[in-house]
Parts: structure tokens; sequence; C-alpha cells
DNA sequence: AATACTTTTTTACCTAAGTTAAAAAATCAT
DNA sequence: ATGATTTTTTAACTTAGGTAAAAAAGTATT
């Protein structure tokens, strides 16, 4: 296919910092959404989230770096991409009420091949692979929220094969608006290019033509 | 096994059917490979198992049709495609030692999109969506199965888009044979497209070049 | 062996999208 | 507000890969 958009080099770069103010997530509340945990398994689990903030800009995990936690985002935006000859490729973008991980690294706890930052100031809460694995092993309800979520991403990643398969630039972008309308303006055209796998300039052109 | 090399060729389009004598399948063999079973989740799931035969070009499941069924490949070749825009693209091709099954339609039993056939006569081993729902609520360690399996799948499908990204068709065919010598033998310069996502005259010059 | 499919290769031509470069517009920092 | 950086748009040119059609090679059927 070869797509993707050309490597710049941006000059702004806010630093790091962890928010000390604590409240409560909505871990719990999703996990129940997609899979409905038992009384023990939710009394085992609220005690091992860890709430971290990103800033925007901040990397969030890289690439070689083992991924060792699920993430979910309260609020804020996150990309998860990588590096392909001098082209990014952003491979999905997670917002607020989602869960998130990188995949392979987490469920294998090997080094990953993306990065992940944040794009705007983000809040999560998170839960370490030790945990998960234990939460797993303990609470079959929970091993049943894992199975549900992982099977969702994989449905999700076969839509996106069938997406990309069959759609030219201009459909890939109508299709993009229309399922995230709530991301449309929160993402630069850049960003934009870069997960629908064209360039910038053929993005510009397709905007304008419509 | 009853047919003959000559027999079977002849009788082309012969209808599905359940070998009579009955042989073991490798199915438990591979599920606990994925995950170990416990010694009751096993007991409980090998009365289950269905044998089941297609004749090479066979439909498995189809458009439209709820798959209800999870797959073990015993022995044989399947292709997983769909239909646009007058061309045919190709998922996913499933051999011997394999699980396969329609992803979204068999998690949440909706229609599937896709079509399944086989390409090669095709032995299965399967078992029934409620059969499996129900191994996943009484059986912790099948439940740890599945989510693993699905994992796994979701892994794969993310690499494919990472592949189809960053990839030309040349890159696409070189890692292809690379990953899939066993295939190469067996599936037409066509299917092979079709799977790349390039067109036959495309890999048709690829190959010459080489 | 002869006929008829089917699959693969080759050729000529065409199109969608990439590349480069530069200008215009929008955004941010002081 | 001002200048600096980043983002988006526009234009000219290039290229990978698509389409169609015909030739060649391979398989199957009588």
């Amino acid at each position: 296919m070869v797509v993707g958009n050309k490597l710049g080099i941006s000059k702004r770069n806010t630093t790091q910092r962890i928010y000390n103010k604590k409240e409560m997530s909505d871990f719990t509340t999703y996990v129940n959404k997609v899979s409905q945990l038992s009384k023990e398994a939710e009394e085992d689990l609220l005690p091992r989230l860890i709430p971290k903030s990103f800033r925007k800009g901040q990397v969030i995990n890289t690439e070689g770096q083992i991924c060792k936690k699920l993430f979910f985002i309260d609020k804020g935006l996150v990309k998860h991409y990588y590096h392909h000859k001098d082209r990014v490729f952003i491979l999905r973008f997670f917002s607020e009420t989602n869960f998130f991980t990188v995949l392979d690294s987490f469920t294998n706890q090997t080094p990953s091949q993306f990065i992940t930052i944040a794009l705007e100031d983000t809040e999560t809460s998170s839960i370490d692979y030790a945990d998960f694995d234990q939460l797993c092993r303990r609470h079959h309800t929970f091993e049943t929220f894992s199975r549900k979520l992982f099977t969702m991403a994989a449905v999700v990643n076969l839509k996106r094969i069938k997406e990309m398969f069959d759609a030219d630039a201009t459909e890939l972008y109508k299709e993009f608006i229309n399922e995230n309308p709530h991301l449309l303006q929160r993402i630069s055209l850049g960003d934009t290019a870069s997960y629908l796998g064209i360039s910038q300039v053929t993005l510009s052109r397709i905007r304008s033509k419509k």
C-alpha cells in the first residue's frame, strides 16, 4: 500500500507532570459494561487501580519498551503509532471511556513496536500486568471481561483491515468523520492523514473538494 | 478412509458428509497448547465436538449467515473473503492445526459479512456457539483458552494492518511467501493477489521481476 | 490426442495518490 | 499585538499499481 504521512519535527514540547489530586475513575463502571464482575472480583480490582495523568505530548509507552499496563481513559486523547521509512502511521486513537494498551506487548510482555503518546492532557486509571494476570486467574468473571475486551479489539482490527482494503482515500475519510465526529475537531489534519494512511496533501485535496 | 483417489475426484460437487468412522481430532490437543484445560473442562468439551468435512469449493459459511461454529482444521485449507465493487478481498487463509471462525459473527451471533469456503478437501472439528458459551461459563480454564485465542486473533489482525500500511506490493508479497512457505504451492496467484490487496497483473509482474 | 476450461503472463494505456515546493492561513509565546 | 512556528492549501510533476484484452501455459474431460 505504502501510505502515511511524512515525518515532521515539532519544536513545541511540554514537560511531563503527574497530577497529585486523586479522583474516582470510571474504570470499574466500564468493566461492568463489557462484562459484569462478581462482587469479589470487583473488590479485588479496585485497590489495584492506579491513577495516572499525562500531559499533552507526553510519551506513555515507547518503542522497545514493554507495556506493563492496561489503561482506561477517563479524559483525554491518545495516539498509537509507529515510524517506518520516514513515514508516520497511526494505528489508532483512544479517547475517554475506552480501554487501551499495546496489544501484543501487554499480552506477551514483549517489547512494543509502537509508540503511545497523549494528544491532549489525559487522565487514566491503569492496572499492572501482574495484577491483571492475577485477577484473570482468580476471578472467572474478570477473565470473561478480558476475553470480551480483547475479542472486541480483534473485531475492531478486522473492520479496519476491511476498510483499508476496499475504500479509496475519499471513502476512508468519509467513514472516519462519520464514525468519529467527536474526534474530528481534536485531531490535526496531519494525524488524520497518518491514521487513514494517506498523505496530508491528499487529505487536504479531499477536504477542499467536498 | 473409504473414498479412494479417483472416486473422490470424480465426485466433484458432492454435498457435505459426516465421517462415519470416527477419527480423533487434534482439537483438544491444540486447545491445550493455547492454554491448559482442567480435567473437567476437557471432559465437558470432548463430547461436544462435531467432525465436519468439506469438499473443495464448498461453502462453509456465507454472507448474511450467522456463523454458529468455532472450527479447528485437522486437514485442508480455507479462505475467508468478501466482495466489494467487483473485487474480491481475502482476509485470511486458514490451514491445518488452526482454529477459525467468523470473528464478529460468531462472537456476537450476528450475520456475517464474509464468505468462507474450502480451497481443498478439508476436515474440521467444530463446536457450536451455544456449547462454546456454556463451556466458557462453566470452566474458568476454557474461558482462559478463549481469551488467549481471541487475543491472538487481535494481534494477528494488528500485524496485518501494520503490513498493509507500510509495505508496497513487492514487500507484501515477499513477507507473504516468507511467512507462508507451506501455503505458497496451494494457493493460486489470483487468490494470493486478493489476499495482498493487489491485482493479479501486479502480482504477476512482481513475480517475473524477481 | 483433441477440446475446452482455467490460470498466469504480457502488453499498452490510464488513474489515484504520492512528492516537492512554496504560499497562505492559523496558532502560540512573549 | 508581533513575530515565530505550525498547519493547511495549492500547483506542477511523478509513479505505483489498476484495467482490459490477448497470448501462453497448464489441467481436465471426452
